[in-house]
DNA sequence: AAGAGGAGCAACCGCTTCAAA
DNA sequence: CTTTGAAGCGGTTGCTCCTCT
């Protein structure tokens, strides 16, 4: 009756990852490709379980991740989006698509939800203004939870009433950001990227892409690798910050292999070798062709940075817009889909 | 300077759904 | 058509760090 774990109870590591499991997982996914999740423990010989190596990947060390430093389009779009989709991160997620779902669950109920509960007035109420204007009716009342081809379809179900919130949110957003001003956008901005050095923008993948190609969520095929190395880097540098460096978070010999949440956007290129706890390891001993695999509208690093949010949120407004041109809902997807930043 | 409380983040757990056999 | 395995999602928990007293 109660399906057993996917995986052993004993014998199973939990708790945070260490740099040596990150190097396995990612190098094994850049040789295999994400998927086949199950059979990631056995053949990288990682003590986790599937869902955990799952999870891993597709939070910390899939390339294209931004971390930290939501944007005050972001969070508006989360806003709006939480509104009109209820708690469907994912389907949220694919909105934001250099964000996890976890991120932008953390990122509501650490901020924006007490922001929302506290500041009736100061901001879009939870069932304020965010709901009052674009949608008087949470989705949340549907079933919670969502799989892949699920959710897409329900997405699409959907994307007219998230069409409405989206362009309710970039219509107060004007007030922020006229929408072809990239002077403005660069301010808005350059308060996540050029001051604090959050990640560099690695590109919004297409709205509603998250879904297509089974477990990659954000696939740049050749910067991918670049983006991934980026990562570990950041991982490496940051770890090896904490815990030789004694002062950082998590300074414990446990501290997990937190991939800099905000360093990182200068050091992109130190990539290529870095060391930690006194072992240089190579990042960029895999081959670059592991994301092949991936599927994604391709983006790269430097077009995205170069782009910023603005283009980000440029092509969300065409999608938008698109509807005076008369596209069809049905298709809407498909449209999203085709967006290359 | 030390302690307590709060906040944020990473990870785990259980459930649901999909796909293949 | 039914069963079983795998993947994905959302909710929740626990740990660590930061800030305030």
């Amino acid at each position: 009756m109660v399906r057993p774990p996917c995986c052993d109870k004993d014998g199973v590591k939990k708790g945070p990852w260490t740099p040596e499991e990150d190097l396995v997982l990612v190098s094994y996914v850049q040789e295999h490709g994400p998927g086949n999740w199950r059979a990631v423990p056995t053949r990288t010989g990682l003590m986790r379980c599937s869902k955990s190596c799952r999870l891993r990947w597709t939070n910390y060390l899939r390339p294209g991740i931004k971390r930290g430093n939501f944007t005050d389009q972001e969070e508006k779009l989360i806003v709006h989006l939480q509104a009109l989709l209820g708690n469907r991160w994912a389907a949220i997620a694919s909105y934001l698509p250099e964000r996890t779902d976890n991120d932008i669950k953390n990122y509501w109920n650490t901020h924006l939800k007490r922001k929302l509960q506290g500041g009736g007035a100061g901001g879009d109420g939870d069932g304020g203004a965010a709901g009052d204007a674009v949608s008087p009716k949470p989705a949340a009342q549907r079933p919670a939870s969502s799989s892949k081809g699920q959710w897409e379809r329900r997405l699409q179900t959907d994307i007219d009433m998230a069409r409405r919130a989206l362009r309710e949110a970039l219509t107060s957003l004007d007030d922020v950001k006229p929408p072809h001003q990239p002077d403005a956008a660069n301010a808005a901005a350059g308060g996540g990227g050029a001051t604090t050095g959050a990640a560099a923008s690695a590109g919004a993948d297409s709205p509603a892409a998250s879904s297509t190609s089974g477990a990659s969520q954000c696939s740049p095929s050749s910067a991918g690798y670049v983006l991934t190395t980026e990562n570990i880097s950041r991982m490496l540098d940051g770890w090896a910050r904490k815990k030789g460096g004694g002062g950082g978070r998590r300074a414990a010999g446990s501290g997990p292999a937190t991939p800099g949440a905000t360093e990182s956007a200068s050091g992109s290129s130190e990539a290529s070798e870095v060391s930690y706890g006194g072992t240089a390891l190579s990042a960029a001993a895999a081959p670059a062709s592991a994301f092949e695999y991936e599927t994604k509208p391709t983006v790269t690093a430097a077009a995205a940075a170069d782009a910023g949010d603005e283009t980000q949120l440029s092509a969300i407004e065409s999608w938008l817009f698109a509807d005076a041109d008369g596209i069809e809902s049905g298709s809407l997807l498909d449209a999203a889909m085709d967006y290359t930043f």
